[in-house]
DNA sequence: TTGAATCGGGACTAAAATGGTACTGATTTG
DNA sequence: CAAATCAGTACCATTTTAGTCCCGATTCAA
């Protein structure tokens, strides 16, 4: 697929109308109402997403959800990672041992500095960026430099 | 998952694997018995990534595939297309008015953001370089900007 | 103190995607 | 014509995903 999940998609969604309002604590059923997601997804979602402490969360009577941090410190990659594990785009990047041909196969490599690009781009969206609706200028510039081995 | 499919994956070995037999045409069985993989599996690839004109086949006796063109003009980006189709990470990327939410959601942009990045480095890396067994010092160097608002 | 609201955690089900297999037909060579 | 090889389709088993439900723990307030 080259896709993230649906709950991920989600959880960006549910965050967004989390930081929308940075002075309340909004309710499972409040958030659900707001995303028109359904109170149970979003349930599960909040959990993930407070367990990977992106949430703040307050039982009881008027308990709920805020965001733990500033919506300026927290990453698209965070709320990824939060929902899907460590990023990475194939599964031999982890595990060794399990391809008989590692050594001829430069393919892995390949993969992997994919996967560090993929990671910048995600750890360079802030939710408070999230928030804007489009701003059709911006846009993330990437400088691509595959010509020469570098050191660093 | 975020994760490409394992078919995908398998994918960029068989072509590495042509690629690095350049003058000759390579059977089915050949590419599989190399790469140590399933021949059906190898045959399934085979037809996504001719159906893509990557490969060139020839059919009857002593037939076989070879790449449609020089390694250094197919990128990893057409192979991961070939089997995947477009590259997009979220659903809503593509189709709109399926979410009621549209006008408020600037989640939509931010991915947008995130997909063109990674195209880019999707690219930017051509089977020439993926035949090349680990480089440590080659990398791709990522520029980042998001602060300000650009025209282009 | 009691009850209602709310989060926390896990189990469960249904549906979809994925990976892999099998079969049949078409094309080329000799 | 026969063998080798690609082409296309259909199929099945497994895994993953999305979504639901239940029950216990916690907090607030009457």
């Amino acid at each position: 697929m080259l896709r993230v999940s649906r709950l991920t998609d989600y959880a960006t969604v549910v965050m967004t109308c989390i930081a929308a309002h940075p002075t309340d604590v909004l309710s499972t059923a409040q958030i659900a109402d707001e995303t028109h997601l359904e109170l149970p997804t979003v349930s599960k979602l909040l959990k993930a997403l407070s367990h990977a402490t992106l949430v703040e969360s307050f039982r009881g009577v008027n308990g709920g959800y805020r965001l733990a941090r500033p919506a300026s410190e927290i990453s698209l990659a965070e709320i990824v990672e939060a929902l899907e594990g460590p990023i990475g785009m194939t599964e031999c990047s982890a595990a060794d041992g399990q391809c008989d041909r590692e050594s001829q196969c430069g393919v892995r490599g390949s993969w992997q500095r994919v996967n560090s690009v993929l990671d910048n781009a995600l750890r360079a969206v802030s939710l408070a960026e999230m928030l804007k609706p489009a701003q059709p200028g911006r846009k993330i510039a990437v400088t691509v430099r595959t010509g020469e081995a570098t050191t660093e």
